[in-house]
DNA sequence: AACACGGTCAACCGCTCACGT
DNA sequence: GACGTGAGCGGTTGACCGTGT
């Protein structure tokens, strides 16, 4: 088929910004806000692909980016979240306010994994590096090509449409690789960014997998989420999902709810929680308006 | 001082998804 | 439903810098 360019290359500007670039976009930014980027570059007078605007205003630009050295809180942060969610950058990212997708790449492949494979885990896995070949054999995490999954001890889920009461448990089966909108601050303390979208109908279908490879990684996901069966709880508890496109479920209509029969119900806890950010097991943020619990996953405490 | 090497990180590339038509 | 376009993501690249020889 072919796709245009996104930008006229020939004529582009490539390589390191310079600060008479980094003015005109922030001024830009500052005068008409972020978005459009493809246009943006004419109207603040860049010759630089608006792709490459986008970059580094998210990258470098940011005022809200947090400058400096990683500290070991964030460190850890880091490295547990990566150990649930993979190389999802940009979800890890949500959760470390100031810190970008790309720093936190950078940081994990030039340090962590130093530092993981310095305390004998494998980096990939998360599981201890002499364990590795004992496991190669079992079925991957979806976030770890060719490698074994985390220990995660979820109940077993799908996820169910409300209104439709279709099961999107193939949502589910690439919740792990959610793609999720930039997600602000904002969204990332589950305040609303002010736009009107509550209506908008969720997509969980994103950055699907072809089929062969989706079938093969729900029975994986089964498999990983029949063992380790939370306490009983309330029948229409609702316990959802480890691991979703958050910005996308604070829109959606309706929320998910782990399928878990009532007898599979497990406890609800608050995925920040159980990283440790909060103290209490279900935190406010995790409580929208309808009493509903977002970011929630199932496990086996 | 000169060179080699390795680490770091900003930027690019290719791909997929969301959405409008 | 098909197509085109904008946007975002993860992987990779390459320039730069510090350190060792």
């Amino acid at each position: 088929m072919g796709r245009s360019p996104c930008c006229e290359k020939a004529q582009m500007n490539k390589g390191a910004w310079t600060k008479e670039e980094d003015h005109r976009l922030i001024n830009h930014i500052r005068l008409h806000g972020e978005g459009c980027w493809r246009s943006l570059p004419k109207a603040a007078g860049l010759l630089r692909c608006g792709k490459s605007c986008r970059l580094r205003w998210i990258n470098y630009l940011r005022p809200d980016l947090k400058r400096g050295n990683f500290t070991a809180e964030e460190d850890e942060l880091i490295i547990k979240l990566h150990s649930m969610l993979g190389n999802k950058w940009s979800l890890i990212a949500g959760r470390l306010p100031g810190r970008t997708d790309n720093e936190i790449k950078n940081y994990w492949n030039t340090h962590i994994k130093r530092k993981l494979i310095s305390r004998g885990i494998d980096p990939q896995t998360h599981s201890p590096i002499n364990e590795i070949s004992a496991t190669a054999r079992a079925p991957s995490h979806p976030n770890f090509r060719n490698s074994s999954p985390p220990s995660l001890p979820v109940t077993k889920i799908s996820l169910m449409n409300q209104s439709s009461n279709k099961d999107i448990s193939n949502g589910f089966s690439t919740a792990t690789t959610l793609k999720p909108k930039t997600e602000s601050i904002e969204d990332a303390n589950c305040s609303s960014s002010g736009t009107t979208t509550e209506e908008e109908p969720p997509r969980l279908q994103q950055r699907q997998k072809p089929e062969s490879q989706e079938v093969a990684f729900e029975s994986k996901l089964n498999l990983d989420l029949s063992v380790g069966l939370g306490p009983f709880q309330a029948e229409s508890t609702p316990v959802v999902f480890a691991n979703t496109d958050e910005s996308k479920l604070q829109k959606a209509p309706y929320q998910l709810f782990g399928t878990v029969q009532s007898a599979m119900a497990a406890k609800a806890v608050c995925l920040c929680c159980h990283l440790g950010f909060q103290s209490s097991e279900l935190c406010k943020n995790c409580q929208n308006s309808n009493g509903f619990y977002r970011y929630h996953i199932s496990l086996d405490l």
